[in-house]
DNA sequence: TTTGTGATGCACT
DNA sequence: GTGCATCACAAAA
């Protein structure tokens, strides 16, 4: 499989799983993609479930695109779209670089803190709603994939109250720097490139 | 270690 | 008015 927009163009959990281990990176920040969830268009969890609307409209168009929406008034959030309706939500970073700018940002040098949750890692790399609509392939953003496949863990998502048992949620197995520890099971492996 | 709660914007009923 | 795809900090246990 290439990795460009067909990369996108796929189911989230399928995109959610193959995501864990690339790096992602704006300016001079970045970190390695250790924690995704998975929402679908069907999935009463997702944003899009009661269809398009005008914070949700990116997550209708094309794939490989950013949808950021505010999180209980206070805090971004950054999904990478894939097909219509249907997208990824980072959650978590290992930190790479850039580290002084995103401690700056977080006003924090804990790297187990620096971008181990949703809201968190937004504002380590400084992402807004000025991201929104912003092509993943294309600046600022820059998406580099593993040299090697990733070591896959799931479990449940964090934080909704609906479609709480979908096993929609992946880690970096061993990873420290996810927002919460899985219990859970090893999924499959990523689809190689 | 787990549980509770305030802060805060906005889509939706 | 209600309910969030959250976080930080306090308090309990």
């Amino acid at each position: 499989m290439p990795f460009d927009q067909s990369f996108f163009d796929r189911s989230a959990v399928e995109v959610a799983r193959d995501v864990i281990g690339f790096q992602l990176d704006i300016g001079s920040c970045g970190g390695i993609i250790v924690e995704t969830e998975a929402y679908e268009p069907d999935d009463p969890a997702s944003h899009s479930f009661r269809g398009p609307t005008q914070r949700n409209r990116v997550m209708f168009g094309p794939a490989a695109h950013a949808y950021v929406y505010r999180s209980y008034g206070i805090h971004w959030c950054l999904n990478f779209v894939c097909r219509p309706g249907s997208a990824v939500l980072i959650r978590a970073l290992q930190p790479v670089g850039g580290m002084t700018e995103m401690e700056a940002r977080r006003g924090l040098a804990d790297p187990l803190l620096l971008c181990s949750g949703p809201g968190r890692l937004c504002q380590a790399l400084g992402i807004t709603i000025e991201h929104n609509g912003l092509y993943l392939f294309g600046p600022p953003f820059r998406l580099t994939p593993p040299l090697l496949p990733a070591m896959i863990v799931t479990g449940r998502r964090i934080g909704i109250s609906q479609g709480v048992d979908l096993p929609w949620r992946f880690g970096l197995e061993g990873s420290l720097h996810v927002s919460k520890r899985f219990r859970g099971k090893y999924g499959p492996p990523p689809t190689s490139l």
